[in-house]
DNA sequence: GTGTTATAGTTTCATATGAAACCAATTGCA
DNA sequence: TGCAATTGGTTTCATATGAAACTATAACAC
């Protein structure tokens, strides 16, 4: 066995990326999945529509980090369920113009505090030292990720 | 507009990780997926037996945080390509005995430094410290869910 | 020992997903 | 103008996925 390179996954970066992210967004998800039958695609998109009322569908997209299809799917079920309001851009009439609906409001302000009081839990269990090094390390690799995509 | 709390996606943690999780991910799947036709799921059963050989699917499983239908279908495929051997345990006919063929191991080899040196390039663009800090804070945030897990 | 319960692994079924083809509106440009 | 190339969004199709049902073996209770 000439000098064979070992992978130890337990410590590998992406993979403990992965896992640790897939646990967390799951321990979330299944919070409104149950509750509010949406899923995690839905309830993205619902989240940047919260923030960014009017926008397209390739906004959401782009802010979700979702493919178009995705997105296609997700407000296809939302304005089904009635929990957003779909216009035409007027400038662009390939373009629609997604807001929340007065329903849609009801259920983000009940997730949303879920939602973030799952991430403070979490957070709460670092120091505030901690806390500064992990913003600022996870923005310097998406910022690395980003620039790779470009080129 | 009673003081509505609005979830500011880009900040919030468990998207942050999702996102960056994902984009590290695929790049390095784009990797062995195109040259050696390898899907995520049958590289991480790979990758776990050619650190722990001979370890039955339920440990390829818990090694992995895939669940048992995933393994036994990353398995199956495995298999027919040749890439690993499969034997019965002797002190128990259900579990079974993995191991990565000749075949196997030629792979294993090409794909690990590969996945290694993607790492490294991820690591290169942070310092000593962030390292370090980072390792720490993955640790603590993995032990939070693995407990939360068990409650 | 027999009956019950638990475990390893597979199969089935219904749903989720992404790539590619597609349609419609817009832009670029000769 | 008119026509090719681009873009926003949807649909199709083939594949991936997970929950639940299932099979076979083992462990436990009595």
């Amino acid at each position: 066995m000439p000098g064979r390179v070992l992978l130890e996954l337990e410590a590998f970066l992406p993979y403990r990326l992965s896992v640790l992210s897939n646990t967390v967004s799951q321990a979330i998800a299944r919070i409104y999945e149950a509750r509010f039958d949406l899923s995690v695609t839905e309830w993205r998109a619902m989240a940047v529509l919260g923030r960014y009322s009017g926008i397209s569908a390739r906004e959401v997209a782009l802010r979700t980090a979702m493919d178009k299809v995705a997105v296609s799917r997700a407000v296809a079920r939302l304005l089904d369920k009635g929990l957003i309001e779909r216009d035409t851009a007027e400038h662009d009439r390939r373009q629609s113009v997604l807001q929340l609906s007065e329903a849609g409001w009801t259920i983000y302000d009940q997730v949303a505090p879920l939602a973030l009081e799952h991430e403070q839990r979490l957070l709460d269990h670092l120091d505030a030292e901690e806390k500064q090094w992990l913003a600022r390390i996870l923005d310097k690799l998406w910022q690395v990720e980003r620039s790779a995509l470009e080129s």
